[in-house]
DNA sequence: TCCTCGTTTCGCCAAATATCGAAATATAGC
DNA sequence: GCTATATTTCGATATTTGGCGAAACGAGGA
């Protein structure tokens, strides 16, 4: 039963629910969602792990990034949530306005400067 | 999306879980419930309430008892959501053991004297 | 009406959770 | 090795949750 909880409460966030419609858009990094979610990066690093532990993504390391994808691999009860999910927050404002960002979002951009006025705080611009 | 959350919080607590199983087995009185789980009225009461805001459950009176039942009339992630509730927690031994007391719980011999020894409060025996 | 009993609501407390910023860790590039 | 950057872990704090007993509520029966 501890199993079950434990993947009910995992989805029982609204950030959660948001992170994980963005991985059905596309794998992402932690500062891209960070960057959409609008929380401090241990926050969501936090989020991720729930998810993990509870079954419904996975991580790889993709150069200086790690890359958080839905688990493809898993059980029934994790495809079958995961499905349920999708429908359940399908039309949902917030959802969508995030898997359009999650569409667009590029990591060399996002990524670097939260900061968000654009001027990296090594006072280096890349362009 | 709030709607969701409510919904996966609901399921995301062991004693809900419980009830939900041993609502699947018959409709049951408040009393009864407490018995099985073996937790105060007032408890069982709150997750009740919870399980009903979230639309898992309804309730009607039956005499001096108030009988919850599973949601018969519930929209799709209800009913979705019930379905995979009843097989991630289907062959959980804490699970089956509920459901057998459910099956046997009579609320006559288990309401007015949660207190066990038999001896009600009053000092009045009834039979 | 008054009492009993099942249920709900109300305070209260302890434990769990969400959030943040800072510190620690890991890795890429110089 | 050193620095910059991405991520995780840690510590603190505020909020939420789960639990209880007591009080309030409501319906039925004497």
């Amino acid at each position: 039963m501890n199993k079950a909880v434990r993947q009910f409460k995992a989805l029982s966030d609204p950030g959660r629910l948001r992170i994980l419609a963005m991985l059905a858009v596309k794998p992402m990094c932690v500062c891209e969602i960070t960057a959409v979610l609008g929380l401090a990066v241990s926050t969501v690093s936090k989020h991720l792990s729930i998810l993990r532990e509870a079954g419904f993504i996975t991580d790889a390391k993709d150069q200086k990034w790690v890359e958080y994808s839905l688990n493809q691999e898993s059980d029934h009860s994790v495809r079958a949530l995961l499905d349920l999910q999708r429908r359940m927050t399908g039309n949902d404002p917030v959802i969508e306005a995030d898997r359009i960002k999650a569409g667009t979002a590029d990591r060399r951009e996002l990524c670097r400067s939260q900061n968000g006025d654009g001027r990296p705080e090594t006072g280096q611009n890349k362009e």
